[in-house]
DNA sequence: AGGTAGATCTCCT
DNA sequence: GGAGATCTACCTT
C-alpha cells in the first residue's frame, strides 16, 4: 500500500502498478464517482499522485455547483459525456480539476481536492516553488493542479487515456472513508458531499464533524 | 494555532 | 460591479 515516505515510485513503475479505468466506469452519479475516485492515481507530465479527497457537485438543485446556472461556455463540458475534465480558474489564479460524472445531459462532476504525491516529487517542488513537506505539494485543489501542471489547456480531455489520465491500482486498497460538508462554498453548506480517505495525512483540512463510513 | 489581506480573472447580475 | 469550489504571507494569541 502506497503511503507517503514509505515507498518511492518512478513514473513508469507506478504506471505498471496501475490499470486503466474504462470510460463507462465514470458514468455514475457524482457522489458515487467521488468515492470511487478515492485511491485512484492521476498521471500528467512526469508527475503522479493518488486521490485522497474529493467533492461531488450535482445538478440544478445544487446551488453550490457551477452547472446549476445552466450551460455556459465554461460549464458546457459538465453536460457532456462522463470521464472528461472540467477545469476552471478560481479567484483569478488557481486552476481546479473536476471529473465529469453521470450520463449526457445530467450535470454532475467531482472536484479533486487533494492527492498523495507519489512520482516526480522533485518536479512538483520546482513547479510549486515549495521546499516544505511533500504533502504540502498537493493538499488543496489549486496546489495539486500546479504540482501536476494541469491548466485549462486540458479542458475537456478524456481521462481514461491520453496525456492526462486517471488509473486504478491492480488491487484496490482497503481504507476508511469519511464524509463531511464541502469546503469554501456558501450554498448547500451542510450537504455531506465531501469524501476523504480518513486519517490520511495529505487531506487538505481536518473535517470539523466527519462521519465515518464502513471501511 | 488561528485570523486577515492581497493577488487577479471569469462569469453572471 | 461583485462574488467566487484558493493560496500565501504576515500578522496576533
Amino acid at each position: 500500500m502506497p503511503v507517503l515516505d514509505k515507498l518511492s515510485w518512478t513514473y513508469s513503475t507506478l504506471w505498471k502498478a496501475t490499470l486503466p479505468i474504462s470510460l463507462s466506469a465514470f458514468a455514475v452519479p457524482a457522489p458515487q464517482l467521488a468515492q470511487f475516485l478515492l485511491s485512484t492515481v492521476i498521471f500528467h507530465e512526469h508527475t503522479a499522485g493518488m486521490i485522497v479527497e474529493t467533492e461531488a457537485y450535482l445538478g440544478a438543485d445544487d446551488l453550490a455547483a457551477h452547472s446549476s446556472r445552466g450551460v455556459t461556455p465554461r460549464t458546457k463540458v459538465i453536460f457532456g459525456p462522463a470521464g472528461h475534465a472540467y477545469i476552471y480558474l478560481i479567484y483569478g489564479m488557481h486552476e481546479c480539476l473536476n471529473v465529469v460524472a453521470d450520463i449526457v445531459g445530467t450535470p454532475g462532476c467531482v472536484l479533486i481536492r487533494a492527492l498523495e504525491p507519489l512520482a516526480g516529487i522533485p518536479i512538483m517542488q520546482k513547479r510549486r516553488q515549495w521546499r516544505g513537506s511533500p504533502k504540502g505539494l498537493t493538499n488543496g485543489p489549486g496546489k495539486l493542479t500546479q504540482a501536476l501542471a494541469i491548466t485549462r489547456a486540458q479542458y475537456g480531455l478524456r481521462l481514461d487515456q491520453g496525456p492526462l489520465t486517471i488509473r486504478q491500482w491492480r488491487s484496490r486498497p482497503e481504507f476508511p472513508v469519511a464524509t463531511t460538508p464541502r469546503i469554501g462554498i456558501s450554498q448547500c453548506v451542510d450537504w455531506p458531499l465531501r469524501f476523504i480517505w480518513a486519517n490520511h495525512t495529505c487531506v487538505s483540512k481536518t473535517p470539523r464533524s466527519p462521519s465515518l463510513q464502513s471501511p
